[in-house]
Formats: C-alpha cells, sequence, structure tokens
DNA sequence: GTCCAGGTTTAGC
DNA sequence: GCTAAACATGGA
C-alpha cells in the first residue's frame, strides 16, 4: 500500500469529487473509494492534510493533478474583479481539474448528456459490472471502467437493457470507432480547437461533451462546458443573453483564456452547491 | 402527473 | 445557415 498526503487547502477531496467531473466514487470509511480506469484508491481527509491509499501512488500524484499549484487559480479569479467569480473560487478553492482516463472521459460524458448525475453514476456503475475487468483493492473488489473493445463486443439492445435510454447507440457507434482507427492517443497531439472539432466527428459528441472530454480527458484548460447549470450562472450572475451555447463558451474561453476549465468548475460547484444546500 | 437532467441528432425551413 | 422536435430513463 502507497500513501500520499497533501495539504488540503488546495486539494479538497470532497469538492473534487463532487464537482461532476467523475461518476465512479462512493463514500466508504471516513473518505471515499475513487475508480479511475483499471484502479482504485481510499481517499480522506486527516487533520490539515487530505489522504490517498493506493497501489499506484504515480498514477494517482497524476490523476488529482497534484504537481501544479493551484494557489494561483483562486488568485487569479480574486484578480477578475467580478464577485461571483471570487465567491466560487475561494468556495471551490480545493477542486482539481483531474487527469483522467480517455476513453472513460469520453464515454462517461458520452453518457451524462440530458442525464441527472445521480442516475448517469448508476449507469456507469452497472456498465463497468457488466463489462470490466475484476480486480481487487485491499478488502474492496471492483470492476474496471471497460475498454472501447469490450464495449465494442455489445450492441445496442444490450445496452438498452442497461438502462442508457437513446444513448445505446452512441456506445456502439464510439466503441466501433475507437476500435477501428479513431486514436484518442493521435488526436491528443491536435491544439484544443482540432481536437474539440474532431471529437465532434464522433456520433453522440456535440459541443457540450467534446468540451468535457478535452478539459478532463485531455487537461485542456481552455475548455468551458455548458451545461443547464453554467447557463444559469451566465443568465444570473454574468448578466449573458445569448442563448447558442457554443457562443456562450467563446464567451467565456476569450474572457478567461487558459483559466477557462478550472473557473468553470468553480462556478458549476459554486452553483450547484446553492441548489443542494 | 409534470418537470428536468453536465445535450445531440435529425428534419425542415 | 438556423430552429424545433424527438429522444429513454428515473428521481424530485
Amino acid at each position: 500500500m502507497e500513501k500520499i498526503i497533501y495539504p488540503s487547502e488546495f486539494f479538497d477531496i470532497k469538492a473534487t469529487l463532487e464537482c461532476g467531473q467523475l461518476f465512479r466514487f462512493r463514500p466508504h470509511g471516513r473518505g471515499y473509494l475513487v475508480f479511475s480506469k483499471d484502479k482504485c484508491c481510499y481517499a480522506y481527509a486527516e487533520g490539515e492534510n487530505t489522504v490517498i491509499e493506493c497501489d499506484d501512488a504515480e498514477y494517482f500524484y497524476n490523476y488529482f493533478d497534484l504537481n501544479k499549484d493551484y494557489a494561483e487559480y483562486v488568485s487569479a479569479a480574486d484578480a477578475e474583479d467580478t464577485a461571483i467569480l471570487s465567491k466560487a473560487a475561494h468556495l471551490g478553492k480545493g477542486v482539481r481539474i483531474l487527469n483522467q482516463d480517455k476513453e472513460e472521459a469520453l464515454f462517461s460524458f458520452i453518457i451524462s448528456q440530458n442525464n441527472h448525475i445521480p442516475r448517469i453514476k448508476g449507469i456507469i456503475e452497472r456498465l463497468s459490472d457488466a463489462l470490466g475487468e475484476k480486480k481487487i483493492f485491499g478488502e474492496t473488489e471492483y470492476f474496471a471502467f471497460p475498454t472501447a473493445a469490450r464495449l465494442a463486443e455489445k450492441d445496442k439492445d444490450f445496452y438498452a437493457a442497461l438502462g442508457l435510454g437513446y444513448r445505446d447507440e452512441y456506445i456502439v457507434n464510439v466503441s466501433n470507432a475507437l476500435t477501428h482507427g479513431y486514436s484518442l492517443e493521435a488526436v491528443a497531439a491536435l491544439p484544443t480547437a482540432e481536437l474539440k472539432k474532431s471529437l465532434l466527428s464522433l456520433k453522440g459528441v456535440g459541443p457540450k461533451v467534446a468540451d468535457c472530454v478535452s478539459l478532463f480527458g485531455f487537461h485542456r484548460f481552455d475548455s468551458f462546458p455548458v451545461d443547464t447549470w453554467i447557463d444559469k450562472v451566465y443568465r444570473e450572475n454574468f448578466g449573458g443573453e445569448e442563448t447558442d451555447r457554443k457562443k456562450i463558451t467563446a464567451y467565456f474561453v476569450n474572457r478567461f483564456g487558459d483559466k477557462s476549465g478550472i473557473f468553470q468548475q468553480y462556478l458549476f460547484y459554486y452553483k450547484r452547491s446553492l441548489e443542494n444546500a
């Protein structure tokens, strides 16, 4: 068992998990079990620190983006002189943008469209249980996120039976694309605009999903996903009047540049925590 | 029962 | 190019 101990001020495990970047985690002991690809860790707060117990510390150090200094993002948010952003940044200063597996991020956010977070979690869990490789972490047995190759073996009816709704065919299409030429590693070499364009060629991937995959799978901070929550923030807190979400994304990326992604997470976390309070 | 969710696709102008 | 309806499901 390996252990990472990291100061909690800019690494709050609860905020990081509950800002909607990932869907595979659950409360456990005094913290959470977090699943990524075929790996698992146990994360909890202890005193002034956040502790990660796992079998692969190098993987999770990178996963939680612990090489990066997030204090500067909070300062940068303050410097924007926008009350709502500053408030959101201080509430969410412990949020970190994860370095997720590209395939997992892609399939997860295809499933996320027009769906509630608790239901997304349920679908992804059923998908992993049905098709993922069985693994052991300590006393915990779990299933890895299925590979594209494994997903491509099943048909639309299989996914419909798992409760994917109309997204069933998207999983079939994209898993086949990924096993027949489309390479996520290859498109990783493209600049963000071209990367997004390429992702949009996959059926089931629209602008919002492409932005999420770009941010959470490819760690492109010049991405700003606009969903119903951010749409609300835009209208209610930024006085925005555009209704075309592509234009809303462009507005924020023009304004926040390479800090767009993290600012978006601060705002998303802030807005949702108000509603769920 | 109605509304809504980390939207996208397709059809029709 | 744009707009509007259709799409499955289940929790609130």
